[in-house]
DNA sequence: TCTAATGTCTCTAGTAGCTATAGGTTCAAG
DNA sequence: CTTGAACCTATAGCTACTAGAGACATTAGA
């Protein structure tokens, strides 16, 4: 039996993230001790590194939580595993490409100024205006997908 | 004289999104109608496609923010505009790498399933055990950032 | 001039996936 | 028995918006 604390530790996620996932119904409410404090066994360990893993290689939480509804029926074709793979790496695939364009345009962008103020400066005026930009690489082309912060 | 509207077609902008930015404090606060809306002159429709551009190409609000008190001194050396670019650059590079690390393990893990049950699924698997990974994709090693939905 | 359709106003709440804080309880070691 | 660490719940915050409610403004047509 583990405290939360080892099960985090365990597996390298944090404490509340631990309680979030059970809130968010991804890890099943545990067994608790007669002071009310959570208490996994082994399985617990197995799914929460499953989560862990999915999440690394990039998987939200619903589409991990249909996974284990798959997991549930080993009988079942995996095909609905593989779809959602599938989905995820077209997903990546488009969010590469996406950051290649950005990538080619703000390095054109930096390398292109020659001037040394803020007035006259290359970059500044590049974003002020698309029209600047060699390449599109507008949100609406490409990449249904941000990132954060 | 623009309406909220009419900037927002002009800008590729929602209507909400502005009040957005103008509450955020990235755009100035426009003078009013009798009936108090919103009308938008020349620079406010400047400083919009230059916040548009700018997220287009990635850049959080409080980059875009700094950029703006750096294009109120023209005299300024545009160092720091440069500084903001390449680490926005360095960021997508991260980012990029990190997202390479996936597709080949995502692809990898989609092509080596052989079975054809959940139960005997290479993806169920390989997601299961992160030592079932040829490559280390894990979160700590690379990015420090991460994609919405 | 009236009316209907569309646009706009403010305010609030929701999205994803956590993280942080507050204020209190429990556990294990000494 | 005490102390300090770990644990509990509940709430609020983060990014960059988006969606909705309910009310008011504007404008084109009859």
């Amino acid at each position: 039996m583990l405290t939360i604390g080892q099960l985090a530790k365990s597996c390298g996620v944090k404490v509340p993230t631990i309680r979030y996932y059970e809130q968010m119904g991804l890890i099943d409410a545990p067994g608790r001790s007669a002071g009310n404090q959570r208490r996994y066994d082994k399985a617990a360990l197995n799914r929460l590194r499953f989560i862990r893993h999915a999440r690394d290689l990039g998987l939200d939480l619903a589409a991990i939580k249909v996974l284990f509804s798959l997991d549930d029926q080993p009988n079942l074709p995996c095909a609905a595993a593989h779809e959602i793979a599938q989905a995820h790496l077209a997903d990546i695939r488009r969010r590469m490409r996406w950051l290649q364009g950005l990538e080619t345009e703000l390095t054109r962008i930096t390398q292109e100024c020659s001037g040394d103020t803020i007035g006259a400066c290359n970059v500044m005026a590049s974003l002020a205006d698309h029209q600047y930009c060699a390449a599109d690489h507008s949100k609406t082309e490409g990449a249904t997908h941000e990132h954060t912060a």
